[in-house]
DNA sequence: CGTACCTTTGACGGCTGTCAAAGGAAGTGG
DNA sequence: CCACTTCCTTTGACAGCCGTCAAAGGTACG
């Protein structure tokens, strides 16, 4: 959980980005601090102001049912935004807080605006962040509605895996995940009852085992198959666009 | 299904578009065509190469899992983007497809970077589209994970009549909806038997009936009640963004 | 050292899936 | 215009995954 990654690297996932473009993204991490574990980033039905760039820690967004059932909709990881694919609402569709301590960058959500109107390549990467952490939601729906408790959690397990090795080195022998099962039910869908009877079933199997803070892959060929796990939804290659971007760049239409 | 809905009116929806603007998306509308019902636009894996403005017709995006089942993602009305959420994908994630017979208006998707350089009001009311239709997956998972199928279903009809009567004026009592008992479990996650069983149980108890291409809503009341419906998420407005692009205009930041 | 939260286990019930079969409705081709 | 095919709708029987309720032990933190 002591790793930081700041936004630059993360919005370099997608292509290089120039110097002009950098500065811009540093100046939305100008404002870092530390955010508790369990700390509300914001309400459900509050009227949009800042919204953050979570450098280290992880963090989530819910929905709460009006039976008191909460539901998880997004898990951020450290480089992501919060609150970015909401930005355009008045109010929050979301309530959003720390499932860990980390370190979190506020900033005035209209300042979004400010940076699509400078720079053409760094909007298209948002677009390309807003993207991915919707089709992270658009297969957790297909894998929550289609498959048992078991390949759910061995999908969720091998996804957020790779989610995590592309910020940091990751050992399946160790990896990090702060997560309760309490949470991973809010997450899945799944009563903690059964999250716990699945995990302790997975435990007897030999294949994974979750600890307090992190998860032991022991068997990681039959959690992937378990999980009916295709990751070409996490990619981030984006050659088609590229091209697009250098033409204008050659027009001089962006920044330089 | 006669109704049709320019780009210019769906995207008019968050804020006044400037004429310039209307003619960028005037230019993404050059090629109307016919697209029959159950005609497939892209498929999953396929290399992106053209999107599509739907100006009449409903149409979806879909997924399937390696054991044969199919789950609909996102529902599209006249006025939505097919595929906007995945542009900036080298490979569609999606398959998708034509519910009703309708026009489309292919496009290379490529040109939405041209869009995306050219106007800032038209880039934030994409990041708005995307957006709303965000958050109508999320609250479709909220809720096919924690409501019967019978609120499911209540659900449904309500958020897509309050959609449709954006767009065109709706009787409850000769709702349009082209949408089979087979394809309505696709989208809710259950089998077409469940979706029969419920379906006939709602009108038994004189709530509402579906017919062929058209729902007869007999009790909105019960409807929404049942739904546990709250309709935030639907909205279009989008104040705090506007104060900030009027500012962009003065400093002469955007196209005349 | 106590309080709060998390984990664990058993018993029981119910919503929903699967299998199977039959009756419509719609579109196709002769 | 009629046979044929195909898809959609409908119903019954049965099974199973998972939720709820309840209670106890463990662990962390103030």
């Amino acid at each position: 959980m002591s790793h930081a990654t700041s936004i630059q690297a993360a919005m370099g996932r997608y292509f290089g980005l120039a110097g002009s473009d950098r500065r811009l993204l540093e100046r939305l991490e100008r404002r870092p601090r530390r955010a508790a574990k369990g700390e509300s980033l914001w309400s459900a039905h509050a009227v949009l102001g800042e919204l953050y760039i979570l450098q280290s820690g992880w963090a989530c967004t819910i929905r709460d049912t009006c039976e008191g059932e909460r539901q998880v909709i997004e898990l951020l990881l450290p480089g992501d935004i919060l609150g970015l694919r909401e930005f355009t609402f008045r109010r929050h569709v979301t309530d959003a807080y720390m499932i860990s301590p980390g370190i979190v960058c506020p900033f005035p959500h209209e300042d979004i605006v400010d940076l699509v109107a400078a720079s053409t390549p760094l909007t298209i990467a948002l677009f390309a962040a807003i993207g991915r952490q919707e089709a992270l939601l658009s297969e957790r729906m297909l894998v929550t509605l289609h498959h048992t408790a078991r390949a759910q959690i061995a999908h969720f397990v091998i996804e957020t895996f790779i989610r995590l090795a592309k910020l940091q080195p990751v050992d399946p022998a160790e990896m990090p995940f702060p997560i309760s099962q309490r949470l991973l039910g809010q997450i899945l869908g799944l009563s903690p009852v059964h999250i716990n009877r699945t995990l302790r079933a997975l435990e007897r199997d030999g294949i994974m085992k979750k600890h307090k803070a992190f998860i032991v892959i022991q068997d990681e060929a039959r959690l992937r198959e378990m999980a009916d796990f295709d990751g070409e939804y996490l990619s981030d290659q984006m050659d088609g666009l590229r091209t697009r971007l250098a033409a204008l760049d050659v027009r001089g239409v962006t920044g330089a």
